[in-house]
DNA sequence: ATGGCAATTTGTCTGAGTAAATACCGGAAC
DNA sequence: GTTCCGGTATTTACTCAGACAAATTGCCAT
């Protein structure tokens, strides 16, 4: 009877053993790639398996967790990570605890979607085109700004980054490992040139969750165009310090990021059939 | 010895009670505005309470908090509480533990400084105007481009919204609660009208954290101008469905809500005289 | 240099007890 | 009879205490 929570029906085995093994993620050989890698404890991994639930749809909106007792069993951990896990989650807005009443999953516009944590979760299970559009789009917005006041503000010493990292790219070229840093090394010091701590932040966590997608299509399909070129141009413009232009030409940088990105394969979640 | 960490002198006192009557905030009388007011706990009121200390300078980024047995009897709570709200900032980026180095505040470029907490805590401890001024810029940049496309993805149902939030605002005006209330509608409608989940997650935390400030500043002096009528402008250009103009006319709105808002008493450490 | 060992710190477990918030129920007033 | 009020019961998260495990650093001996 009663309130019936979702449930998920893992559980994994009883056994006092089974928990680490879920624990580290892709350890032995895909991921490595990812700065976030910090080999998750069992809190970080319990957060993160019930904020994809959430954020990917399978537990919605208003719906109640099962008490402390009951979920912790199910996961065969004790209540000390999982409280700590369910702590993470309503630090980003996920989820709302009070005694009593329980741990409900809150309403969509009350989450940190902009939470680096939470992205990375809304892109581990193949997010719509919608969303990816939608991030797309804020993306342009800030970062053409970006490109804007760096073109003002910015010193010799970021465009000697901004021209190192552009050598990087060229050198390594984006499909390897050391051509993406060299590619987010370009951006991070463009948002350095703006001395705006808040675009930093945004942007930081924003790029960082197209990376991943990213690295997905580098192995589905080599890149159709050459983005150096592009980059060259917001290079350009921020050297002459001609506002307007840097911020154009950094749009249409995104633009063809987009474009390049590849399509999901599931755009929502239900058909399968 | 060792370590010697920033130690918080604090302490309150060593007995057994202290620690609920520093819990629940300003809770009698001044407060009441704010919708995050759900009565913390003692894990949100430890957060809270390391958070303003780091997003304050107090505690600086690279220092290590004291371990956990020392902070938590400093405190004088128990581990679960503290390490509880150690995961909250973490969570938000503000620290990074990990055993035996111990819990670390991390460089503020890892923070999360747009989450609503982050925000909320910067603001409490009258942040200086050079911060202000940054977090205008991108109010400026991102609900600008909101209100372009808004005005070309509005329905009627949005229009209505804010037409009935305009005429909130003008029966209170903006010295009451409902007319700030009436204002925050408005400007949520207006999100809303985008499509976007993340313009709305990334305007709703800023929007609530400059609310804060523009209390301060109805209680110090009158507002020297009268918003309605750059809020009628732009939504005249969002009916219209010009989306340049609607562009326009926000971010004027918004940089005359910046110039009304005012400066931090302690911009820096200089006397008023 | 390299390998293992020890110390420190966070992480996890257990079980008990507290506090908050809802729901329920009985009684009083209308 | 119905409605409203206040207390009580129950459910749930919250806090406490203390022990043990795991991880990582740095030292030390080889």
């Amino acid at each position: 009877m009663a309130a019936l929570p979702p449930a998920d029906q893992h559980q994994l085995s009883r056994k006092p053993s089974p928990l680490t093994q879920l624990a580290r993620g892709p350890s032995g050989a895909v991921s490595g790639l990812k700065a976030r890698d910090k080999a998750l404890r069992l809190h970080g991994t319990i957060a993160r398996k019930l904020g994809i639930s959430i954020v990917s749809g399978r537990l919605k909106p208003g719906a109640l967790l099962n008490n402390e007792i009951a979920a912790s069993e199910q996961l065969a951990v004790s209540r000390t990570p999982y409280r700590e896990a369910v702590r993470i989650l309503a630090a980003k807005g996920l989820v709302d605890a009070r005694p009593k009443v329980g741990t409900r999953i809150t309403a969509q516009s009350q989450w940190n979607l902009l939470d680096p944590d939470v992205l990375d979760w809304m892109f581990e299970s193949e997010p719509d085109l919608k969303l990816l559009t939608s991030l797309f789009e804020l993306r342009n917005v800030v970062e053409s700004a970006a490109a804007g006041m760096a073109a003002q503000r910015r010193s010799a010493a970021h465009l000697k980054a901004m021209r190192a990292a552009l050598d990087g790219m060229a050198v390594h070229t984006l499909s390897t490992e050391a051509g993406q840093q060299a590619d987010l090394d370009f951006h991070t010091a463009l948002l350095d040139a703006t001395n705006n701590p808040f675009f930093i932040s945004l942007t930081n966590g924003v790029n960082a969750a197209i990376r991943t997608t990213t690295i997905f299509k580098q192995r589905t399909r080599p890149l159709r165009r050459d983005a150096i070129p592009d980059h060259e141009r917001v290079f350009d413009a921020i050297a002459a310090r001609q506002a307007a232009k840097a911020q154009r030409a950094m749009s249409e940088l995104i633009e063809l990021a987009r474009l390049d990105t590849p399509v999901s394969k599931r755009p929502a979640r239900n058909p399968a059939g």
